[in-house]
DNA sequence: ACTGCGCCAGTTTTT
DNA sequence: CTGGCGCAGT
C-alpha cells in the first residue's frame, strides 16, 4: 500500500510540538504516570482497569519486557492497552511501533481493539503477520536482492512444482523422493535463517542421496529469475537484507522505538533473528508468549527463544500473568495437572477465583461413529439448557476427524461450521482464476501461466510446453516471452501457433485494460474472455454449479481492492475465509486453530494413543514431539470456560481400515480429582483410569509399552454389542422410496438411492450422495 | 492432444 | 476411499 520509507511523515522532526525529544538516543524519561505495576494516582483510566501484573506488563514503556501469560490471563488485553498507552502518552507515533503477530486474525483483533481503545489515531501502526510485515519491507528493497517488488509470493503449490521441476532437471526421481519432503526440508533451513550457503555441509540430510542441498541452492536461483519468493523467503530475504545493508536497517531500526511481539513462543529462529535485528537499535521491546502453548515446533518454532530472552535483553523487566480469567478452577485445575507432565517450562501457576464449576468429563465410546452421536446429543441438552451454539466447539487433532461430527450434526439438525477447513483460495476454480491474474499482473510468473495455458483446453498441450520451456531456458527468459518467441516460428504446429497468439494477445489487452479498470470489472471480463467461466457452464459434473458460485464471490471479494496487486497480495498473505460468526452454530475445528479463543463448552474427541497423541509427532520429534501434543491438549482444555468434555473411542476407522485404539496417555495423566469418568456408554464400565489401563495393556506414562498405540486391523466395521437404536427416531409417515425427489434444508434436492431403516441414502444434485436421517428431508 | 484406466500412496498441525 | 500420476489407446 504505502511506501514504508515515507519517514519524514510520521517521524517527530515533522512534528516538533507533539513529541519533545526526537531519536532513540534522545528518549525522553518515562513522562507518562506509570512505569509499574502499583496503582499510582493519575493512572489513565484504560491503565487502572487492569490487575496488578497486567498492568505492570502494559505500563513499562522503557527497556524489555517479557510477559509470560498463561493461558486465559488477558496477554491481548495487555498488548492492547500497552499499544494504546504508548500512543495515548505520545511517546510514538502509530508508524514508528511495530506490532507482530502470527495470524491475520490475532492482527485483526488487536487493530479492532486499539481502535476501540483510541477511538482513532491509529493508522499508520505497523501491525501485521511476521510475513505480511517483511513483504512489506522487502517490497520496499526488494531490488537490494535482485527482485522487482512486483514478486509474486508461491503458494505451497506452487513451491511444490516448482521442486519438481529442479529435481526433474537434476534427474532425481520424484517419485522416489516426494518434493513435499524436499520442501519440508528447505522450509526448515529457511525457518532457521540458513540460506543455501550457510548450510554446512554435514546437515546435508539422507533426501536424493544429498542432493538436497544442491536442488536447495537451484530452487533459490529459479525463484529469483521469476522473481518469486517462498514464505520462508520473506524472512529470510529481510536478514539478507538487514545484514548486507546496514543503512537500511539502521533506517527501520530507527523509525521502530517500540516493538510488541505476540505469541513469542512461536518464533522460529528467522523471525527470532529478525526481531533482534530490529530492536538491537534500542527499540523498547515487549514480547508475550507462553512457552506451555508452544504448539508449532514443527514447523520451527523455538521454544527456546523466549527461554534467553533474559540473556538477549540484559536487565529486561519479566512480568507473569498467572491470575485465569476465563475456567473454572476444576478445569484450570485438570489442564495445570496435565501440563505438568512436561519438562523444561518456565513454570506457572495459574489461578482463578469463583465456583469450582463442573470437573472435566471423561468418556469411552465405542467408535468415531458412537462417539459422533455421543457429542451431538449432549450439544443438544447443553442448548435446551440455554448455551448458545456459538459457545461450543468441538475441537480435533487432525482435520480428518471433522468429518464423522459434520455428518452426525447434518442428520441431526445441529448448525455447525468448520473453521480453517478447506479453504477458499485453495480451491482448484479459485487458484486458476487467481493464475491468470497473476499472469496479468506480471508476465513473468510462469508458475501462474503454466497452469491456466491450457485450461480451458485450447490445444496447447506437454508438447508445445515443453518447447517454450526448452526456448525460456535457452534464452533466460519468462515463459510468455518464450510463447512470443515461438508465435513467429515454426517449431510448432500451425494450430498451436494460432492458440498461443490468441492468449497472449488476450492477455496483454486485459493488461491494458487493467489500468484503468476496478479489478473486479476486470475479473470478470477475463473469466468470460478467456472462456474459463465457459468451460464450468458446459461442465455437467455435480460440482460445477459450486464453482461457478465461487468464481462469483471472487469476482464480488475484488470488488474490495484498489488494484490487483493488492489482492494477490491479499490472496497469498491472508488465506482465510470469512467466517459466518452472525449465525448460531457449533463450532468444529483443529486444536491448533483454537488456539486464542474460548467457548463455554468444549468437547475434545479422539483422545487415542496413535492419534492424540499422534504417531508422526512421536516419530518424528520423539520425547519433544510427545510434551508438544501434550501442550496441544494443555491449549484444548484450557480453550473451556464451564464445561470440558473429552473421549476417547475403542475402535476408529482409518483409511478404510478398523483400528482398536487404546486410551490417551493424558487422560491417566489428568488429575483424578478434577475428573469424572463418564460409565454410562456401558464401556470400561466404572474402572477407574488404573484399572482400565490393565485391562487393555497400556504400560505407565512415556513407556514404550504403548507401543503402536493402534492395535488389530480389521477390514470390516467391529460388531458393536449396543445398537443405536436409542438415538433413532419413528420413520416418517412420507412414504419415501428409491427413486422419490427429495429436498434438505442444507443439501438441497436429491433423488433417493437406498432406504435403510429410517436413514435414506440420497444423492444429491449438489452436495454429493449423503446418508441423511428421513425425518430430515421433504418430498420434493 | 485428449481420454480413460489402473496403480500407488497418503493424511498433523499452517503463515 | 480418494486423488494424483503414468501409461496406453484414440
Amino acid at each position: 500500500m504505502s511506501d514504508p520509507f515515507e519517514f519524514s511523515e510520521n517521524t517527530p522532526e515533522a512534528h516538533p510540538e507533539s513529541v519533545p525529544a526526537s531519536g532513540p538516543e534522545a528518549e525522553p524519561k518515562a513522562s507518562g504516570p506509570v512505569t509499574g505495576g502499583a496503582m499510582a494516582a493519575g493512572d489513565p483510566p484504560y491503565l487502572a482497569m487492569l490487575n496488578p501484573e497486567q498492568r505492570e506488563a502494559a505500563g513499562t514503556l522503557d527497556g524489555a519486557v517479557l510477559v509470560l501469560a498463561g493461558a486465559g490471563t488477558g496477554k491481548t488485553r495487555v498488548l492492547v492497552t500497552r499499544l494504546t498507552h504508548i500512543l495515548m502518552s505520545r511517546r510514538a507515533f502509530p508508524g514508528q511501533i511495530l506490532a507482530v503477530t502470527f495470524t491475520n486474525k490475532a492482527a485483526r483483533e488487536m487493530m479492532e481493539r486499539v481502535g476501540n481503545l483510541l477511538g482513532g489515531g491509529a493508522e499508520g501502526l505497523w501491525l501485521g503477520t511476521f510475513h505480511s510485515i517483511s513483504a512489506r519491507i522487502l517490497r520496499a528493497h526488494a531490488e537490494m536482492l535482485g527482485l522487482k517488488s512486483n514478486f509474486t509470493i508461491l503458494d505451497t503449490d506452487d513451491q511444490h512444482r516448482l521442486l519438481r521441476q529442479v529435481m526433474e532437471a537434476e534427474n532425481v526421481d520424484y517419485k522416489k523422493w516426494p518434493p513435499r519432503a524436499l520442501n519440508a526440508i528447505i522450509q526448515r533451513w529457511k525457518d532457521r535463517g540458513l540460506t543455501p550457503d550457510k548450510v554446512t555441509p554435514s546437515e546435508a540430510s539422507e533426501f536424493a542421496s544429498g542432493k538436497a542441498l544442491n536442488l536447495y541452492r537451484l530452487y533459490q536461483s529459479r525463484l529469483k529469475t521469476l522473481n518469486a519468493c517462498d514464505f520462508g523467503d520473506l524472512l529470510l530475504h529481510n536478514l539478507t537484507l538487514f545484514t548486507k545493508h546496514p543503512d537500511v536497517l539502521a533506517d527501520y531500526q530507527r523509525r521502530f522505538k517500540y516493538i510488541l511481539v505476540d505469541e513469542y513462543q512461536d518464533t522460529n529462529v528467522s523471525q527470532y533473528l529478525w526481531l533482534r535485528l530490529l530492536a538491537q537499535g534500542g527499540s523498547n521491546v515487549c514480547c508475550v508468549g507462553d512457552d506451555d502453548q508452544s504448539i508449532y515446533g514443527w514447523r520451527g518454532a523455538e521454544v527456546g527463544n523466549i527461554l534467553r530472552f533474559e540473556k538477549d535483553f540484559p536487565g529486561a523487566h519479566i512480568v507473569r500473568l498467572e491470575r485465569n480469567y476465563r475456567s473454572t478452577p476444576q478445569i484450570l485445575a485438570a489442564a495445570s495437572g496435565l501440563i505438568a507432565h512436561n519438562e523444561g517450562r518456565l513454570g506457572k501457576t495459574l489461578w482463578t477465583e469463583g465456583d469450582d464449576g463442573e470437573k472435566v468429563r471423561v468418556t469411552g465410546v465405542w467408535d468415531g461413529d458412537a462417539e459422533a452421536r455421543d457429542v451431538a446429543e449432549t450439544i443438544e441438552a447443553i442448548q435446551r439448557g440455554g448455551t448458545s451454539l456459538n459457545e461450543i466447539a468441538v475441537l480435533v487433532r487432525t482435520g480428518s476427524q471433522t468429518r464423522s461430527f459434520e455428518e452426525r450434526f447434518i442428520t441431526c439438525a445441529i448448525p455447525y461450521r468448520v473453521i480453517g477447513g478447506p479453504r477458499f483460495y485453495e480451491r482448484k476454480e479459485i487458484r486458476d482464476a487467481v493464475a491468470y491474474f497473476r499472469v496479468i499482473a506480471q508476465p513473468d510468473d510462469d508458475l501462474a501461466f503454466e497452469r491456466i495455458i491450457n485450461t480451458p483446453r485450447r490445444g496447447l498441450g506437454n508438447t508445445t510446453l515443453q518447447v517454450a520451456h526448452v526456448l525460456a531456458r535457452a534464452e533466460g527468459t519468462s515463459l510468455v516471452s518464450a510463447c512470443g518467441a515461438l508465435i513467429g516460428s515454426d517449431d510448432i504446429r500451425p494450430q498451436a501457433r494460432t492458440a498461443l497468439a490468441r492468449v497472449l494477445e488476450d492477455f496483454s489487452r486485459w493488461r491494458a485494460q487493467a489500468q484503468n479498470m476496478n479489478p473486479s470489472e476486470l475479473a470478470e471480463i477475463v473469466l468470460d474472455e478467456s472462456g474459463y467461466a465457459g468451460m464450468w457452464q458446459n461442465d455437467k459434473s455435480v460440482e460445477a454449479p459450486g464453482r461457478l458460485e465461487n468464481l462469483k464471490e471472487l469476482v464480488s471479494a475484488l470488488e474490495d481492492f484498489e488494484s490487483l496487486d493488492s489482492f494477490l497480495e491479499h490472496v497469498s498473505l491472508v488465506m482465510e475465509h470469512e467466517d459466518n460468526t452472525g449465525t448460531d452454530m457449533v463450532n468444529i475445528m483443529t486444536l491448533h486453530g483454537a488456539k486464542g479463543l474460548e467457548f463455554d463448552v468444549v468437547f475434545l474427541p479422539g483422545w487415542e494413543e496413535g492419534l492424540f497423541p499422534h504417531q508422526r509427532a512421536m516419530d518424528e520429534q520423539g520425547a519433544a514431539g510427545l510434551e508438544e501434543e501434550r501442550r496441544l491438549a494443555y491449549v484444548g482444555l484450557t480453550r473451556a470456560r464451564k464445561l470440558a468434555y473429552i473421549s476417547f473411542a475403542a475402535n476408529r476407522r482409518l483409511y478404510n481400515q478398523w483400528n482398536s485404539a487404546i486410551p490417551s496417555r493424558f487422560i491417566e495423566e489428568l488429575p483424578k480429582d478434577h475428573v469424572e469418568v463418564d460409565v454410562s456408554k456401558g464401556l470400561y464400565g466404572g474402572s477407574p483410569p488404573e484399572e482400565r489401563q490393565k485391562k487393555y495393556g497400556g504400560g505407565g506414562s512415556g513407556g514404550s509399552a504403548h507401543g503402536q498405540g493402534y492395535g488389530g486391523k480389521r477390514r470390516s466395521k467391529p460388531s458393536s454389542k449396543k445398537e443405536d437404536a436409542g438415538s433413532m427416531v419413528a420413520a416418517t409417515p412420507d412414504g419415501l422410496t428409491k427413486g422419490s425427489r427429495v429436498f434438505h434444508q442444507k443439501f438441497g434436492y436429491g433423488r433417493v438411492q437406498g432406504v435403510e431403516g429410517n436413514k435414506l441414502d440420497i444423492s444429491f444434485d449438489k452436495a454429493g450422495r449423503k446418508k441423511v436421517m428421513a425425518s430430515f428431508v421433504n418430498p420434493a
